[in-house]
RNA sequence: GGUCUGGUAGCUCAGCUGGAUAGAGCAACAGUCUUCUAAACUGUGGGUCGUGGGUUCGAAUCUCACCCGGAUCACCA
């Protein structure tokens, strides 16, 4: 049942004014005193040259409805109550049929590529890995959940100079045993060390870029150790990534791009587009503006010759309606360059193009640096986090079953939500304590929330009791609020999806999690009355909400915790 | 200096396309488990919404200027 639409068309019935005007006016009061939808008059006091309280009396008096409890003026705002049953019955009756299909939509179709992740290959994933990671893997959740069919691309570093340097570090200092032992922290600690001796011994630099020349080249040891290295380091990502609960349809990195760049070079050059500037080939960005550089005066290319030759290679492949580029802040220039370079090419479809951007994480108020060793490595901060979790299970519930199960999703949800929670822009500074925190406005304590819901529908069942499957009235304030918040699941959806923006999601979940939990405090739900299976009914839901919100945000919903 | 981005409670942040007394969480203090999981709930204190102008019946929200922080400003990604 849709109670908006039909406060519109009471307010249309008695004023002088479109409906697409009016649906546009009508707001929700903050105090849920005042009712659930208010209509504001002043508008209409000029032209009816009376001031707005008289118009929004005339108006309320006109006014009745069944669906609305009361409909009455106060001061300029004509406020509309929804009768309490009538909204939480008509939305205890959507979502138990529709279970987690509960806020599908069809709000567009056809793939949309998002890369997302991206980490570097023999380097360490960081807590800004992770951001890409889980705001991309919501985003594309998200966009499945509304029609359009998500491609996660995971654009791998795997390509550059910095792979002459560290095959450079691993002929100096390196062994097979230790790579294969723990590759990423070996690599790692190989390149931290070439960039620290590079200081005071600058022939170290030039011997990586003959590593660099080997490989492209195609030297044979240059090449096996760079597939060696990449494909060591991409099985440890997957473990991590495993742990994240997330995965790729495409591996494919910048070195695949290698032989496709070229003929965009080429293109480029055919579309006179292409000019010479203090040495390197560039593109025109407008007066003020720096040019894009497309050829390096060393005759090298640059990376957004290679996002140019991916860009143009998955429109061919995937025929995309959207992209999606889930790429911190700080590259934001470089996106623009990509769509300026492609539009100018002739290509509309870069309208479609979206940088999707996320803030910077710092530590103690420091920017991180891969290079500097300066980092907050994500595997450690999971692992973290996962512990706590379990201790924090053997104070609480030490008789719960599966234990390393509900702290791996405790623990890693808590994480993840935590990521998830706040506006993507939003910088913020790392601080352990408070990713992993477990009370107050977090992962856990949502799936708290929903672990006692489905823990009540435990007990009624061993009582015999099952949540009603038509009768759904409920009256009181508690189960009224919870009901509005599941009425809007639909519209947050929608709006987290236009806006690419998880955080919409997570705080909707919070505060869902909070009225319930003022319900679970205030009522008890597992008394044998009339109303049992209707307010069991209400749990049932509410768990189905929450559970489904939860793994739009990339976050599993344990049972029991 | 140019561009982008942000400035709301001690801290971390909400506040949807401008609307009725500016909201949460954390921290502090005071309560609530013989009763459905206290990872919870209830209450108290705490605010010149960076500053100043403008638009409007109405501005935390839109606009301009300025102040402060961050990112970025052609051969790294």
């Amino acid at each position: 049942m849709d109670f908006k639409n039909e406060v519109v068309d009471l307010v249309a019935s008695q004023v002088d004014l479109p409906k697409e005007k009016i649906a546009a006016l009508i707001e929700r009061p903050k105090n849920a005193k005042m009712g659930d939808y208010a209509f504001p008059a002043f508008i209409l006091a000029k032209t009816l040259h009376k001031n707005p309280a008289m118009i929004a009396q005339d108006i309320a008096e006109n006014l009745s409805s069944d669906n609305f409890a009361s409909i009455k003026a106060v001061g300029p705002y004509v406020n509309f109550a929804i009768d309490h049953e009538k909204l939480v019955s008509s939305t205890l009756k959507d979502v138990l049929s529709e279970k987690e299909h509960y806020g599908d939509q069809k709000l567009g179709e056809g793939n949309v590529p998002i890369d997302m992740s991206s980490p570097n290959i023999a380097k360490p994933m960081s807590m800004g890995h992770l951001r890409s990671t889980v705001i991309g893997n919501s985003i594309a959740k998200t966009m499945e959940k509304v029609g359009y069919t998500p491609i996660k691309i995971n654009y791998l570093g795997d390509y550059g100079t910095q792979f002459g340097k560290l095959i450079a570090a691993y002929k100096h200092w390196g062994n097979e045993e230790d790579v294969k032992k723990d590759p990423i922290m070996n690599l790692f600690h190989y390149y931290v060390r070439f960039h620290k001796e590079a200081e005071d011994n600058p022939e170290l630099d030039d011997e990586g870029r003959e590593w660099f020349k080997k490989l492209e080249d195609g030297d044979p040891e240059a090449v096996k150790l760079w597939k060696w290295f990449r494909e060591v380091s991409l099985e440890d990502f997957k473990r991590i990534y495993k742990e994240l609960g997330v995965s790729f349809d495409s591996y494919n990195g910048e070195a695949f791009f290698n032989d496709k760049m070229q003929p965009v070079i080429d293109e480029l050059k055919e579309k006179g587009l292409l000019h010479e500037s203090r040495g390197a080939q560039v593109v025109d960005m407008g007066p003020d503006e720096n040019p894009a550089i497309i050829v390096k005066s060393d005759g090298t290319s640059i990376y957004l010759t290679r996002d140019l030759a991916a860009a143009e290679w998955r429109m061919k492949e995937y025929n995309f309606v959207k992209m999606l580029y889930v790429v911190g802040n700080e590259q934001a220039q470089h996106f623009v360059e990509l769509k300026t370079v492609l539009k100018k090419m002739g290509y509309d479809w870069s309208d479609e193009i979206h940088h999707i951007p996320f803030g910077l994480i710092t530590q103690g108020g420091k920017k991180l640096s891969t290079r500097k060793g300066n980092v907050v490595f994500l595997d450690q901060v999971l692992k973290d986090a996962v512990s706590l979790a379990k201790k924090q299970i053997e104070e609480k519930n030490p008789d719960l079953a599966d234990k390393d199960q509900v702290a791996h999703d405790v623990g890693v949800g808590a994480v993840i939500f935590h990521d998830l929670k706040n506006d993507r822009l939003d910088n913020f500074d790392f601080d352990l304590d408070e990713v992993v925190r477990f009370e107050g406005d977090t992962g856990p304590y949502v799936q708290y929330t929903n672990a006692r819901a489905q823990s009540v529908l435990r007990k009624a069942a061993a009582m015999g009791e099952k949540p009603s499957e038509g009768d759904f009235a409920l009256d009181d304030d508690w189960a009224f609020a919870v009901a509005k918040d599941l009425a809007d699941f639909p519209r947050i959806i929608a709006r987290s999806a236009d806006k690419f923006e998880p955080s919409v999601i997570a705080k909707f979940a919070l505060d869902l999690a909070k009225k319930f939990n003022k319900y679970y405090a205030n009522v008890k739900i597992l008394t044998k009355d009339d109303k049992l299976g209707a307010r069991l009914a209400l749990v049932q839901a509410t768990s189905i909400v929450l559970t489904e919100a939860l793994r739009l945000l990339g976050v599993n919903a344990p049972k029991e915790m």
